[in-house]
DNA sequence: TCTGGGGTCCTAGGACCC
DNA sequence: TCTGGGGTCCTAGGACCC
């Protein structure tokens, strides 16, 4: 903990449906609800109209839209949003070069670094309500909410006690008087889970908390997070504002509107991710020795299954094949509403390609046929082109038909047509070298 | 027809090595 | 005829965050 409260958290309000309403204002002081439009969707962000409704985050859409029939459901335009939050977060590395994004709406700025002429909380204060007004000029229009406290934690509480567009300091001293009185939930890491374990053992208050001794919390909720909380509860909080945090993982997941049996469907799908991840890996300079599948079943229960390759990779068809054949040792025939790949173990450097697809050691896999841009068969994952549709994927085919899904950024769940396999308004579709698709 | 997507961190057991 | 201990890597699952 610091003598000043120099650890400033910023959080933008209703970020996505902020940005919604900016953008169109038609929506103005409407409520505004974005996220999965789609059968199995749920809320990102709710805007505050919406939330007079009792529309919130990570709510089903389908409840939601019973909550709230009238608000505008939106499946949200993500370039727009990253480039506010991109921004937001120039504007804050002219200021501080100590600057922690945790997600494109929020972040932390270390104070000591801003040249300031003291930190003094009357110093700090108009600084961050001057800083405030020009989030809100940068953005065209979005506010912002900032915290201001000796470390980390308390700047994230302060930041959340004026919502929307406030600022509030926590004066060096009072951070445990503020604290105590609060819900367990207030400490980031507290979920459902560890909630309801606490309370089970009669601690529901930070003050119940910092009554209770690190052994016994130890016990409650096991070595790293008993001595997190232990800390946290006595408002202790040493951990350092970072810049320019590495990735550690890129994954790519889907959510499937009916739950998916076809295995030679799940492999197309699993193919179309893997390539994905490969672009975005490849866009970024990182390779990965760790492929891992995620496949959650029709009753919600989730596997994976990962494999960690002796050299990283950043080849689609190294992913992909992998990652069939992590799905080969899997029972699906209950049906599969979630697919995903990721590749971890990261290296900022890529492999030197000796062997074509540097896959040489690797040990034999199952003979899968890759859907190959360059033929005239349909196979699912494959990219098209419809002369009138524009550019799609194949979602199915067999008996001379194939079912195409037509989707884009806009609409993650487009339209699906299905055509001859002869109709020559479709055409494979070669992705151009190394396409810069999305920001 | 409940329950997203992209992440991070932790735990626990087994393999393997010294 | 009894059975170490530490460290590291890998895998699977789970909690949590925005």
């Amino acid at each position: 903990m610091r003598a000043h409260a120099s650890v400033m958290h910023l959080d933008l309000d209703a970020f996505f449906a902020a940005v919604e309403q900016r953008d169109k204002p038609s929506l103005r002081g409407k409520p505004v609800v974005v996220g999965g439009v789609g059968g199995r969707g749920v809320v990102s962000t709710a805007s505050y109209e919406a939330r007079v409704y009792g529309v919130r985050s990570a709510m089903s859409t389908r409840e939601a839209r019973s909550r709230c029939p009238h608000a505008a459901f939106l499946s949200g335009r993500f370039h727009a949003y990253r480039e506010a939050s991109h921004a937001v977060m120039s504007l804050l590395r002219s200021v501080s070069p100590l600057v922690e994004p945790l997600s494109l709406d929020e972040a932390f700025v270390d104070l000591e670094r801003a040249g300031l002429p003291d930190l003094e909380v009357e110093t700090v204060t108009a600084f961050a309500e001057e800083l405030r007004g020009r989030v809100t000029e940068a953005t065209r229009g979005l506010t912002a909410s900032v915290g201001l406290g000796t470390s980390k934690f308390i700047a994230k509480v302060a930041s959340d006690l004026d919502k929307p567009d406030g600022l509030v300091v926590v004066a060096p001293g009072t951070e445990r008087d503020l604290l105590r009185p609060m819900s367990v939930t207030v400490i980031p890491g507290v979920g459902p889970a560890t909630t309801e374990r606490l309370r089970r053992a009669g601690i529901t208050t930070v003050a119940d908390l910092e009554a209770v001794s690190l052994d016994e919390l130890v016990r409650l909720v096991g070595k790293a997070h008993g001595s997190g909380l232990w800390s946290l509860a006595r408002a202790q909080d040493d951990r350092a504002v970072v810049a320019d945090r590495e990735a550690k993982s890129v994954s790519v997941e889907g959510t499937y509107d009916t739950d998916l049996t076809d295995r030679r469907l799940m492999e197309g799908l699993l193919t179309r991710q893997a390539g994905e991840v490969a672009t975005r890996l490849r866009k970024h300079g990182l390779s990965g020795r760790t492929i891992t599948i995620k496949v959650r079943l029709h009753d919600f229960t989730t596997l994976s299954r990962s494999s960690t390759l002796v050299s990283p990779t950043d080849a689609t068809a190294t992913i992909a094949r992998t990652a069939r054949a992590l799905l080969a040792d899997l029972d699906t025939s209950g049906g599969v509403r979630l697919l995903g790949v990721g590749v971890s173990g990261l290296a900022d450097w890529v492999q030197e390609d000796l062997f074509g697809e540097t896959e040489a050691e690797e040990e034999p896999l199952p003979e899968v046929e890759v859907p190959h841009h360059s033929r005239r068969t349909w196979a699912p994952g494959m990219d098209v082109e419809h002369t009138e549709m524009g550019r799609g994927w194949v979602w199915g085919s067999g008996r001379g038909v194939v079912t195409v899904r037509f989707e884009t950024a806009e609409t993650p769940a487009g339209p699906v047509r299905s055509y001859a396999e002869d109709d020559p308004a479709l055409s494979a579709w070669v992705p151009p070298p190394l396409p810069d698709e999305q920001g």
